[in-house]
DNA sequence: CTGAAAGCGCTTACAG
DNA sequence: CTGAAAGCGCTTACAG
């Protein structure tokens, strides 16, 4: 069954595909057409179940309405309740959203980049990975409107949500040891990304004005890839090596989780034993780790304003403002 | 600056768009086009950086190899894991994906398809309320793609992955009984939807098979909205009228989550004075809850089926093959 | 108050 | 081996 057309309903009504789409887009009055003829259209379509095709609009007007989220993963929490918000806001301001995962895979990421663009979306929201710069790069110079979050560039000239993840850590460290932790370990990730390193750089400072030297074998990096089965040859090796270590800073807290199942099956009573502290939380923390200290993720901020910052730049007819960098904070808990 | 075009490659290398385009499309050989213009076409594409207009040529092909996906969220790890599934499956076959949240609410769900139709979607992934028939009717009646996980309607001819609900319940349930205990309640969702109903009848079956009357003070039913409040009215209201409830089984895992936050913040030692069954469960149970009995739902084959049958009956020039439903089962940890 | 016509950037049947 | 032309279904400047 064919789908009803403008000119389906024209040639029925005996009138121009011109007044079909001004009545039908809203414009019928501006343009002065009848009240009669904007009825008669409009019982017309609704009887033969029009529905505009957007893919014809888009092409004449190069707007699809649709904006484009590339992060590392959909299942993973933090990412999905970002995809949540930025779907609610986009939804509300009339825009679809085409999600994918880049799988932290900068070829994957530059295909999805390219695939987005040639699919027409006004604009691009992405947690980059590190090494995926050049396709950003020529969207940038085509002035084409892209905000990046979670992830940034400090080189390049473009929008980002950017947060205080230095500060954050060496507050939450430094509460650590405070509370009297002398041997602190962090587990990280992803050492290649800013967002990461300034995580480090918090607990680093911390342990520097603390009179603390830094130690590597405290330091555990756990790859992206197969973190579940890598954390524990981290945890292991810390263990092997400082027995003695008495807290843990998690600078995700996906880290978190996997360590205190770890912690679990080895029998250690993590809570008693060390001090935690961790970026982002998950509400079980209040059963699992009841006394952590976290530095919360403003997740519904970071959705709304990425898509409020593209938006402004996609709709502004003026000059396209790039490079509006916008910073937010953490929220500690409990407040340190 | 403006994006180049066929045209523009066409112009610079005086041919014809024709031509270009068997190139770039990959015809050139079929079409017999000589491999010294394929070279000229292929660098001078490369040179001026062309990206072929995608919407562009979906209006000309009447595809957007774009699927889309409406659940009733995003950010719920059940959804968010097989949107990832469906994604990466998508992905492997050249598709894209748009995503909306129905929030479970019927008239944002119709106002989704309607968009995702405008849109041009090749097909659709849903997970429908009750409610929304209408929209999904009218799709079916025009042999539109569309495939329902999760919930389905038993007198619409969809296609539908189903999964044994009600036997899966039957068996997490009788074990409780087995276990020994003689009060189990049941914390439930959203009444109105087959899953649920199924997941429920399954309880109540081996109530009356072990000979145990069905007391409505023993289900509990928690409000989709806002189920973090309205659970724990739920839960007070069971723990007043029947305080010696000796085991819980919960329909979601979200529900079990909730109310081991409930028990936590009580005071009570859910693992020692409970029987605990659920469907679905998350990592983090391992710790929380060691001895619970789950039914871990097919998460990485609900969402490749539902690409693949999706995708089957989009590709199938022949006739439309709707009405194709499939069973999947559940696995039960510890097996039972 | 209404309409004829061009154009968005592709693909492809047809022609040579 | 290559090209001229129609068409996908809209929007909108222009004309009357």
């Amino acid at each position: 069954m064919k789908r009803t057309s403008l000119k389906d309903i024209a040639e029925k009504l005996q009138l121009s595909q011109t007044t079909v789409s001004w009545v039908l887009t809203g414009n019928g009055d501006r343009r002065g057409i009848s009240k009669a003829t904007q009825d008669l259209v409009r019982n017309c379509a609704a009887e033969m179940n029009y529905q505009p095709n957007l893919i014809a609009r888009s092409l004449n007007l190069g707007k699809t309405k649709t904006l484009g989220l590339i992060i590392p993963s959909i299942s993973d929490f933090f990412y999905s309740s970002i995809a949540m918000e930025i779907e609610q806001t986009a939804s509300k301001n009339g825009y679809s959203l085409m999600i994918a995962s880049s799988e932290s895979n900068p070829e994957k990421e530059e295909n999805l980049l390219r695939t987005f663009r040639s699919k027409g979306v006004d604009g691009i929201i992405i947690a980059p990975t590190k090494k995926s710069k050049n396709e950003i790069k020529r969207l940038i110079k085509e002035k084409f409107p892209i905000v990046s979050f979670d992830r940034f560039f400090p080189d390049l000239e473009m929008s980002s949500i950017v947060i205080d993840n230095k500060e954050s850590s060496y507050k939450l460290v430094r509460h650590l040891i405070r509370k009297g932790c002398k041997k602190i370990a962090v587990i990280t990730t992803n050492p290649h990304l800013i967002t990461m390193c300034s995580r480090v750089d918090g607990y680093k400072q911390d342990l520097e004005e603390a009179g603390i030297d830094i130690n590597p074998d405290l330091i555990g990096c756990v790859t992206y890839d197969k973190y579940e089965l890598n954390i524990i040859n981290v945890l292991d090796a810390i263990f092997e090596k400082e027995a003695d270590v008495d807290g843990f800073f998690f600078t995700t807290h996906i880290l978190a989780l996997e360590a205190f199942l770890y912690f679990n099956k080895k029998g250690i009573n993590f809570n008693e034993k060390f001090g935690l502290a961790c970026i982002h939380s998950v509400s079980t923390f209040e059963i699992l780790a009841p006394y952590i200290n976290v530095a919360e993720m403003p997740v519904k901020e970071i959705g709304e304003k990425s898509v409020n910052i593209l938006l402004e730049s996609i709709e502004s007819k003026k000059k396209n403002r790039c490079g509006k960098t916008l910073q937010l904070g953490f929220a500690l808990y409990p407040p340190l």
